[in-house]
DNA sequence: ATTATACATCAAAATATTTTGATGTATCAA
DNA sequence: TTGATACATCAAAATATTTTGATGTATAAT
């Protein structure tokens, strides 16, 4: 069971995916990969105005996927690899689901 | 980059993580680990209501993320490991992403 | 045939998320 | 100290998701 093995609450785990159930913050998420980048980097990169970008940053933020760091007037986002690795952890441990069926309703 | 490393586009990757941004989807999914479940078994087990389960039901079955087998009156859903073993895929690649950070704005 | 069970689907209501444009704060440069 | 830049935050509007209760369809048991 799901919630044995994982490290994650499922708390955790519903925010850190409603992270990724976005086109929007898969494309942030997507130009982090590459490194670290600032909210005005995403903005020359996509057409998403800035405070569109500052709430999708909040999520992931607060979603726990991203770290940030500041350096004068700008802030730099990048992905937390911990996170990525507890995500990994929990799909796996999902892809690794015991496959003797049961059936049920009997 | 994402684009290239993942055989899922991104409108799929986002359909599969809104499968798993809500609690009790998480539940449901939780409960096809052990098998094939019936919604009168996650009736049973949980307590939403029939049309409830039915609803979300479609949701992970849209995103591709579970099968169904009917038998008589039942319908059987479960998991379909190989949109499992994409997820995985996917998640890989964020965690391989390379390490070497630029520095924006510059 | 009638009734019950299992589930899907629908429309309306309830909620939640997202977008927008405005305003606020801090940093820096002139 | 004034103005510009980078970003956060806010409230309102727009939009999307979720829940509910009702109704519909198919299967099966009596």
């Amino acid at each position: 069971m799901l919630k044995e093995s994982s490290k994650l609450k499922k708390e955790n785990i519903s925010k850190l995916m409603v992270s990724f159930s976005d086109p929007f913050r898969l494309e942030i998420i997507d130009l982090m990969m590459d490194g670290e980048v600032c909210v005005c980097d995403i903005m020359k990169l996509t057409n998403l105005s800035q405070s569109r970008i500052s709430y999708h940053i909040k999520i992931l933020k607060e979603a726990g996927l991203i770290s940030d760091r500041q350096e004068g007037r700008w802030v730099y986002y990048s992905l937390k690899k911990e996170a990525l690795f507890l995500i990994k952890e929990w799909i796996t441990s999902l892809t690794d689901y015991s496959s003797n069926k049961k059936r049920c309703c009997e």
